[in-house]
RNA sequence: GCGGCAUUAGCUCAGUCGGUAGAGCACUGGAUUGUGAUUCCAGGUGUCACCGGUUCGAUCCCGGUAUGUCGCCCCA
């Protein structure tokens, strides 16, 4: 296998088998958010590299080392591929003045771009769907993108994903919070060990995370970010946990819960699954108020999360959801000049009857071209050959039943035959 | 970006204590003239991931690269 002829590492092609399987997934998607009145946005995959800057955060790792960014060579415009959907989705609202009269609820499917290394669940081009509120303030758009996951797990089959809560209170609440965990980590920078002194600064918060045990019992003493909560933000954060209790949604608190890009503040959440390693994070999400205006729009505040399709899809996967291989209605078999002509036409005349129909081409024997028959997985065959082409004729022979013998029929009657026979088939099942 | 493991026919895999390789499935053709699935027969299946080193000789040992995978980091 040649190198140069491979995909980029971590951009995968999906096959038929696994694109068939996509597309159910997104009929599904598609269905459940009409159900909730969101409506479909396409964005560019290619934005100005300063938006996702301000919109992300410079100290970000996205922002410092995985973006996929270039020079337009034609013009010397800094550009990006997308790392993510809410920035971009946010500046079209912004140039557009789609929050101008009314909140709006959005939506966008697509591919993100993230130089990690691969990982099951992880990649460099890797999809997602994503869902934005803007213009809503209060906690009830929060908890119904929350209830809107709840019910998309039941749409697909899907059992065992658990949702994690947090607020990050406010910017000003956060600093404090984060000030206060700085300090009291400088108290016990004796027993830092390498990792967390390198977070320090950086990121304090996942020191939290540590899984070194003498760590984890000094955390456990360390500020919490909800005694820096106003009484807005503990409002804001109960309201949303009442919805949640009212529906039986189950959820865990999860203190640690911060999400990695800086636009978030108030609720968070996630929903986590234990079924694919290491990247058990299907759906995540929170609200940033502050981002529409930080991006030069009206302050208007917003919510929104985003899936991970390759996620999901594994999920499912994992879940025993195997995909129904289509199979056409009929295969059309023919040999012979004018068998061919007359086989066009019956195979388009069928499609008119609104009949699946695989035309059988690239000649071959009749056994080659039944065996063909055979693996499309078709009810029924169609044959014609001289015979048939001179009376108008063509045998329909159905293909999965045992004893059912063969019939020829003017080709005019075939369509009538065939979903004659579908229904009657439907009916017994 | 860091570490562990892996890479053999289209697919799933076996194998050679270093002497250039197999199985099953799939595929193609045949078992009387124009008919599939089961059965029988026959047949290609391959730079043993790539590049280099050691060796008389490497698919096997060593190094590097690529890709995958598991974990870390981070995240959907």
């Amino acid at each position: 296998m040649s190198q140069t002829l491979q995909a980029v590492r971590g951009m995968n092609d999906i096959l038929p088998d696994e694109a068939e399987f996509w597309e159910t997934f997104e009929e599904i998607v598609r269905s459940w958010l009409k159900s909730y009145g969101y409506r479909p946005i396409r964005l560019p995959i290619v934005e100005p590299t300063p938006l996702f800057k301000r919109a992300i955060g410079e100290v970000t790792d996205i922002v410092e080392k995985e973006m996929y960014s270039f020079i337009d060579s034609l013009n010397g415009e800094a550009l990006t591929l997308r790392p993510e959907g809410t920035a971009g989705c946010v500046r079209a609202a912004i140039q557009h003045s789609l929050v101008a009269q009314q909140p709006r609820r959005l939506y966008y499917t697509g591919p993100m771009f993230r130089h990690e290394r691969p990982q099951k669940g992880r990649y460099r081009q890797f999809h997602q769907v994503g869902v934005e509120a803007l213009g809503f303030a209060g906690p009830d758009i929060d908890a119904e993108m929350i209830l809107m996951g709840a019910r998309l797990w039941a749409d697909l089959g899907l059992d065992g994903i658990e949702l994690q809560l947090n607020s990050l209170g406010q910017p000003d609440e956060r600093a404090q919070h984060r000030a206060a965990l700085v300090s009291y980590f400088e108290e016990h920078a004796d027993i830092l060990d390498e990792d967390a002194r390198r977070r320090l600064y950086t990121n304090p918060l996942r020191i939290l995370d540590s899984k070194n045990p003498t760590l984890q019992a000094m955390c456990a003493g360390a500020p919490k970010l909800i005694d820096h909560l106003g009484t807005d933000s503990l409002n804001h954060f109960e309201g949303v946990q009442r919805v949640l209790r009212d529906a039986g949604i189950p959820f865990t608190i999860n203190p640690r819960l911060v999400r990695g890009l800086d636009y978030y503040n108030l609720t968070v959440f996630e929903w986590v699954t234990d079924r694919l390693g290491a990247q058990g994070t299907v759906c995540a999400g929170g609200r940033f108020d502050g981002l529409v205006g930080q991006l030069g729009g009206k302050a208007t505040p917003a919510c929104g999360f985003a899936m991970g399709v390759e996620r999901l899809v594994a999920l499912i996967r994992e879940s025993g959801g195997e995909p129904a291989a289509p199979a056409p209605d009929v295969y059309v078999v023919h040999q012979g000049d004018d068998a061919t002509r007359l086989a066009f036409r019956v195979a388009e005349g069928l499609r008119n009857n609104g009949i699946d129909v695989l035309l059988h081409c690239g000649g071959g024997s009749f056994k080659a071209q039944m065996k063909k028959a055979d693996a499309s997985g078709a009810t029924f065959a169609v044959v014609i050959g001289d015979d048939e082409a001179a009376t108008g004729e063509a045998q329909l022979k159905v293909l999965r039943e045992e004893g059912v013998e063969q019939r020829k029929l003017k080709v005019d009657e075939l369509a009538d035959a065939i979903i004659g026979q579908l229904i009657d088939s439907d009916e017994e099942e």
